[in-house]
DNA sequence: ATTCAGTATTTTATCGATATTATCGCGGCA
DNA sequence: TGCCGCGATAATATCGATAAAATACTGAAT
């Protein structure tokens, strides 16, 4: 593979990032079933890719927890369990709690344009039901929590939402977003974050994961999931 | 190598398992200094080992942020700062809070007696001066914490142990522990749990990890490190 | 039928070699 | 003198092959 090659290959960086991006995608899409017993050389030939790549990619997924590392025994996707969402959901509520917290108590003009910026992207891509909407979902509330100025703990609450938006590709992506005024609960979080209020948008946040949360788990209590 | 070379290696496991848990003992300690570059090459003769399961180890260990990966320029030892020193402390007194209070909830006897032995395994590593003392120590904290039937959580709690104790190593060894009774805090700690008095363990435990903390920012700030 | 041992097959883990990329140093030029 | 680009060097990333391990399979004995 030549450097034009490489070029024009569906993303850049090197082979190892790139698979890494793939695998993670499709372990959170649920292309990779939970349990999957991930082997090297079939992902190999379906990423068309090596085997070093590879096996980098996994190792690199298994911090994020999306994929279980058993020695001398390969890689499997993560399981899901309905003990493993509300275990996410409820480290997600205290450690966004935190780090929203703190992010307004260090408001800067440039984050909230940051902020607004994002949630506009988002709505816009909401609007046309652009395929890029989830990447700029989670760029939104990203932006709300970077400017607590901690980024392990922003890395930890980057992995948490990966990890739930899973469960929410598991369940279905048509069946949540409909129910409720997304927009509204987006729309309120944004204005209290930037009004300063931390306590109103603390709680709103909190409500809009703890919705959807509830809503989930309906569904993995039913045994709508693997 | 074959399999009776492998039984007589230093450590079982795979290459990459060793090689993974010996890079970060080398980390921790302080023998790669922050910042350092960690060339594949050097890496490899010093582990006695391949090139993979050097890279494969690295990789883990990124998600541990003990080192840090750049794309297509290699890994380097994690840097440290006041500014990360104080994130790490404030992430564990967050997260252990949480796991504490969450450990004692769910109380069993079985747990009970897990923590007086761990306690009691601690102890006497230090009263005897044995060098698996550290390794006591993490696992006394952590049996405090295993309750809380939350793995992620836990492991968060696991890899903020291990950069905070980083900490401890380049300050120097000897000079915290000689300073307080570090014996009364942990038996405080451990009495305060097994009467299932959350608040009070809480508080205690926090306190442990607050005096260690000012102590070591003592030393940042005054330029000892790094 | 069931269990067990031994063998065949699949899969992982690891090595050695190569291609690609970054880095360093030197000489020419403003 | 200082800076830019080019070539030499070093390091990384990746591949293909092999060794080691686990898994699946077969058939005999109970």
């Amino acid at each position: 593979m030549n450097r034009l090659d490489r070029v024009t290959d569906t993303a850049e960086g090197s082979a190892t990032n790139r698979a890494y991006r793939r695998l993670r995608e499709l372990i959170v899409a649920g292309d990779l079933k939970p349990g999957e017993k991930l082997k090297i050389d079939g992902l190999r030939k379906r990423l068309d890719t090596g085997a070093s790549p590879i096996r980098e990619a996994l190792s690199l997924l298994t911090s994020d927890h999306l994929v279980e590392r058993i020695d001398q025994r390969g890689f499997r996707a993560a399981e899901v369990s309905a003990a493993n969402f509300n275990e996410i959901l409820k480290l997600r509520c205290a450690l966004e709690d935190q780090a929203l917290r703190e992010s307004i108590a260090n408001y800067t003009e440039a984050w909230e344009e940051h902020v607004v910026l994002a949630h506009h992207r988002m709505l816009r891509a909401q609007n046309e039901k652009r395929d890029d909407f989830e990447l700029l979902h989670k760029a939104f509330h990203m932006a709300l929590l970077a400017n607590a100025n901690s980024p392990i703990l922003l890395k930890f609450c980057s992995q948490l939402y990966d990890l739930n938006i899973r469960y929410r590709f598991l369940a279905g992506r048509a069946l949540d977003y409909q129910q409720r005024d997304v927009r509204a609960e987006h729309a309120g979080i944004l204005a209290a974050a930037i009004a300063r209020d931390a306590d109103t948008a603390s709680e709103r946040l909190l409500n809009h994961y703890k919705l959807t949360g509830a809503f989930l788990s309906g569904l993995l209590g039913s045994g709508t999931l693997g």
